[in-house]
DNA sequence: CGTTCAGTTGAGTTGCTTCAACCCGTGTGG
DNA sequence: CCACACGGGTTGAAGCAACTCAACTGAACG
């Protein structure tokens, strides 16, 4: 089986770029079409009002690519920027696209894993219309944790965010205040503990899924891509 | 220029169903695979709360295709539903995909669709999370004027919009007594005036534009896709 | 040893929600 | 033909969740 990862190792590992922490690697409204592929770290995708209000849209994990291309075929409305270190491979998007069609299968990946993008959006948006912060930050870890354990279900539940609260609130659609509050809760409450540089350990799942609103099982086929 | 238009009123035409008001074309959960493409009148997409609570994700315009298929390929986690009377063709996702695979010209153009909707929703998640009631009223209100008047602009800035005011809550992430409160506010400021059943002119659209926090040319460029 | 950055916590404010009442146009059945 | 119910919109009042502002802590670093 041809996976994007096994590809772009083989075919495009020598273009791979080592990014410093806090590095802009797309600033909103450029032109330059390229794709992302991320090998090592975390990308956000973001988009911001006039006032300097962030929204993260997208964090890109390891494995995973993120076109940012908007509907005009040429401009890109999103800022790219790295939360930690990285290392990514960018590729122009006209060459992945070619690359795409000239290969079924991992057409089909990357379109499972756009529907997965979709999926994880819908799901976001839900909460932030309509749910407390406590269900958004539960929600928020949950998915962060079935991304990053990919299927394969860890014993500890422990992960790590390489993020600050700040990002994590621009991500959930909280100020950094409130992300601190509602974690400090969860922590209270025994669901979580919280080590240093967020590394954030789970201690009671089923708690924490029923405060996201979640079904596990349901949640991880809806959003993460089975290369199945 | 083949376009999805042409194609589907060509090849698949027969299949159009009319749809009621209120129908609901798909569950949440369900595998039945479809796509949708809509003829006349809008489809919702949405998703909800254990509690009852729904977040409208995407209305399907005139002219729109619409794929719910999740991150597994095989299962669709929205649930459809017409808020308005429509008729749309209901189409097999598999056959959509191979007819699309043989057409890379409509391919190109789904893709645009797709990325468009992904810009929609990244502005709509922006003001969601950001943004006072009456910028994401006012960017709503903008973003299907744009998207209904397709890139020819009116002299009047008139549109209908066939919501009631709990639909258009639950996609800008209101309660309906807000977004009452919030249109009646825009009213008085002599921005909008509102006439029966959601009729909607906007007067003065810069004012409007200022409100929503948008660029309208930006704006169209982003989330209207170009058939160019 | 001072500075900076992230996290924590308290106090006060505000914007949106909920609840509830009321209005109006439409449909419907006696 | 009138009575009534119903759905959707409008408005007021009260409550609360999340925000802002601000002060303090601790860790990291030159």
């Amino acid at each position: 089986m041809l996976t994007t990862h096994s590809l772009l190792e083989r075919t495009l590992g020598h273009k791979k770029r080592a990014i410093r922490k806090g590095a802009i690697l797309k600033v909103e409204g450029d032109t330059s079409r390229q794709t992302f592929y991320v090998r090592e770290g975390w990308l956000a995708a973001s988009q911001s009002l006039p006032d300097g209000d962030r929204q993260i849209l997208e964090f890109v994990l390891p494995g995973e690519t993120y076109d940012p291309t908007g509907a005009d075929g040429r401009t890109s409305f999103v800022k790219i920027e790295a939360p930690c270190e990285a290392v990514v491979v960018a590729m122009d998007t006209s060459a992945w696209t070619r690359l795409l069609q000239d290969h079924p299968d991992l057409w089909l990946e990357e379109r499972r894993a756009a529907n997965a993008v979709q999926a994880r959006r819908a799901e976001r948006m839900l909460r932030m219309g309509k749910s407390s912060a406590e269900t958004r930050i539960a929600y928020v870890l949950i998915e962060l944790y079935l991304r990053l354990s990919k299927g394969e279900p860890s014993e500890k539940h422990g992960f790590h965010v390489p993020l600050t609260q700040k990002d994590l609130g621009d991500y959930a659609g909280l100020s950094s205040v409130h992300v601190c509050r509602t974690l400090r809760r969860l922590s209270r409450q025994g669901v979580i503990t919280t080590g240093d540089h967020m590394n954030i350990c789970v201690h009671d799942m089923s708690t924490l899924a029923d405060l996201a609103d979640v079904d596990l099982g349901t949640l991880r086929r809806e959003i993460v891509p089975t290369s199945a």
